[in-house]
DNA sequence: GCATGTGAATAGATTCACAGCG
DNA sequence: CGCTGTGAATCTATTCACATGC
């Protein structure tokens, strides 16, 4: 038994993934699931899904295995995904408009419930459900709205601002796809994705002939 | 001097990091550049920084910096970033058009050559200056286009068969957007972003009430 | 004098291997 | 007997601190 200890950077980058393939294993019926087989489906070694759960607790029955729903709702319950965090979209062009409109979004507990734009086209309009306002009219739209979340994806030239603004306004955690580095105030969460940078990577190791398998890791 | 080292994962994940800020910094018209200042922008270490560089080999001058535009030609090879890397996109739903569109891949090394579809509403439409061809045909045109990276963004359901087809085709790299866990033979490189995995992450640390700051790890 | 480059020290993550328990 | 849970061992990464050399 565990439970009382910090988890590890690492282990917290990888529980979102055993959440997704216990998804898919309890849509296939399974009630319980080996180290083995849910490491097999998350891409990951058996000895290292252990090691990660073990961290939540002793949650899984010797002999036996893990209880699907069970540890779900475990998993869930770490990641803080009890009620759903509600999310603003910064940056309403094609590619903040395929992220709104993601319809998996409320099934891992986020949903959107704002989106921005300069472009006085595009204000007024919809994507989702949501109606898209000027990046003016922002940091009120993220109070009224209880923005927890921010989603930026304008050029890079206006991402540090719109950050900025957001934290003002009281987000805590942001995801940034403008590829320029955003820095952010102590006590907010950034998590940064780069289409760029992760092509780089596959460059150098499709250059180097080594195979990487990799899911986006912890820092 | 260290030049013939292996260069660690992580290091790897950070270069692109570094190539971004050198770029940012190009356009400002700074020649050279110190550990210090990149690690700022950067958003890490100035001891990573160096240490980092290090790997490639003694390419800084003490009491000074590095000289940007050099240090830039020796990332981009280091990366392989020589000669642009032919990019096919398979699914091309809202997410597969966002990336396809985006502006920013022939300065980082890659080309749009070739994008696929099932829906047939879809093929034989353009999106950027490729057009949609059905994903039967897929085989046969990525050989001809000699694509060898894939970026996935169909629905988790279809990634894996695609991912098959893709590497059957000669793909050496994927790039996974697909919310599922995607495996490949040795030898071919593979990443996975997943929107819903980042925000998950982000939500611990928001619950945890911990700052991260993190660009797409390595592994 | 100033900033790189790098061994040494520390911290963190993964894997092993097996005891513990259903 | 099978699979979890976990210390110990290993491997990888980060940070320190300072010698090195422009």
């Amino acid at each position: 038994m565990a439970s009382a200890r910090r988890i590890p950077q690492a282990t917290v980058a990888r529980l979102p993934l055993y959440l997704r393939a216990l998804d898919e294993i309890a849509a296939e019926r399974e009630a319980t699931i080996s180290s083995e087989t849910l490491a097999a489906r998350a891409g990951v070694n058996a000895a290292q899904v252990r090691k990660d759960l073990s961290y939540l607790g002793s949650y899984g029955t010797r002999g036996v295995g893990y209880d699907v729903a069970y540890l779900v709702m475990q998993i869930n319950r770490q990641l803080g995904l009890g009620e759903a965090h509600r999310v603003g979209i910064i940056g309403a062009g094609r590619l903040g408009q395929a992220l709104a409109g993601y319809g998996g979004l409320p099934a891992r507990g986020f949903q959107v419930v704002a989106a921005f734009d300069n472009d006085p086209a595009k204000v007024g309009t919809s994507i989702g459900s949501v109606t898209i306002t000027s990046v003016a009219t922002m940091p009120s739209v993220m109070r009224d709205e209880r923005v927890a979340v921010a989603i930026v994806t304008t050029p890079a030239s206006s991402a540090q601002g719109v950050a900025d603004l957001a934290v003002e306004a009281g987000v805590r955690s942001i995801l940034n796809f403008a590829p320029t580095t955003v820095c952010v105030p102590r006590g907010v969460a950034i998590r940064q994705v780069d289409l760029g940078i992760e092509l780089q990577i596959l460059s150098f190791y499709q250059e180097h002939q080594i195979g990487v398998s990799a899911v986006a890791p912890a820092g």
